[in-house]
DNA sequence: ACCCAGGGTCATA
DNA sequence: TATGACCATGGG
C-alpha cells in the first residue's frame, strides 16, 4: 500500500457521489448536538431519537431546564437510549461544565485544542464524544473517529483497527487538510455507509467500495 | 436466543 | 498499559 493518505480524499468523493450530502448533525440546535453525542454512546441512533423526543416533549432540551432536573428524573426521560443512569449523570456533568464556561459565547472564545482538553476533563466525555461536539456543535476543525471509521478503513487496508484514537485522528486531519465542511460530511458519510454496507458481519456484495475492500476479494 | 448499536470509566494485574 | 466488567434499551 503506497501512500494510503492519498486515497482518503478520493474515497470521500466517491462516498459523496454515492450517498449525497448528509447535512449532519441531525439536530436543531448546538445544545441538542451535545445531548445527542452523549446519548448515542454505544447506542443505536433510533433509540437516541426516542430519548430526544421525550426531552423535547418535556421541554428540557435547553441548558438551564435540563440542569434543573434531578438525575432520577433525567434518567427516566432518556430511558429509551439505554445506560440511562450513567448517561443522566454524564449529561449533567457536561451541562455543569458548559454553564461554568459561559455557554456558547464562553466556549466560542476558547482555542480549539484548549477547548478539547477541557471537554475531555469532563467525566463521561471521551475522545469521540468530545470531537463530535467540537465538530458538529461548535464547528471546530476536528475529525471524528468512531468504530465505523476503524472498521471501514482497516477493512480496506488503509489503517490498523487497533491504532490509537489520536494517531488515527491526526492521520485523517493531515491527509485531508484543514477542511471543516469535509470533516463534517465525511464522518456522516462513513456512518451512513457503515449502516448499510459495512456491518460487523462482512457482506460486501453491492458495496460501493467493493473494489477497495479486502472482504470483497 | 442470540448479536449489535455513531463509548467511556473503573478496578485489577 | 492493558485487559475485562459494567452500564441497558430496542431492533434485526
Amino acid at each position: 500500500m503506497d501512500d494510503a493518505d492519498t486515497q482518503l480524499r478520493p474515497l470521500y468523493e466517491r462516498l459523496l457521489r454515492v450517498y449525497g450530502p448528509q447535512g449532519w448533525w441531525p439536530a436543531q440546535t448546538p445544545f441538542e448536538v451535545m445531548v445527542g453525542a452523549v446519548l448515542t454512546q454505544n447506542t443505536a441512533w433510533t433509540n437516541v431519537e426516542k430519548a430526544i423526543a421525550r426531552l423535547a416533549q418535556a421541554q428540557v432540551l435547553e441548558l438551564e431546564a435540563l440542569l434543573a432536573l434531578s438525575p432520577q428524573r433525567l434518567g427516566e426521560l432518556i430511558r429509551p437510549a439505554g445506560f440511562y443512569n450513567i448517561k443522566a449523570s454524564r449529561l449533567l456533568n457536561l451541562c455543569h461544565w458548559y454553564r461554568a464556561q459561559g455557554g456558547e459565547p464562553g466556549v466560542a472564545r476558547i482555542e480549539t485544542s484548549q477547548l478539547r482538553q477541557r471537554l475531555l476533563g469532563v467525566n463521561g466525555i471521551g475522545p469521540e464524544t468530545a470531537d463530535a461536539i467540537l465538530l458538529y456543535a461548535w464547528g471546530r476543525r476536528v475529525f471524528v473517529i468512531d468504530a465505523y471509521t476503524r472498521r471501514i478503513f482497516s477493512r480496506i487496508g488503509l489503517c490498523h483497527g487497533e491504532s490509537a484514537y489520536e494517531s488515527l485522528r491526526h492521520w485523517f486531519e493531515q491527509a485531508l487538510g484543514p477542511d471543516r465542511d469535509c470533516y463534517q460530511e465525511y464522518h456522516a458519510l462513513i456512518v451512513t455507509h457503515a449502516k448499510t454496507h459495512c456491518r460487523v458481519r462482512p457482506r460486501c456484495r453491492g458495496c460501493p467500495l467493493e473494489q477497495h475492500c479486502a472482504h470483497a476479494l
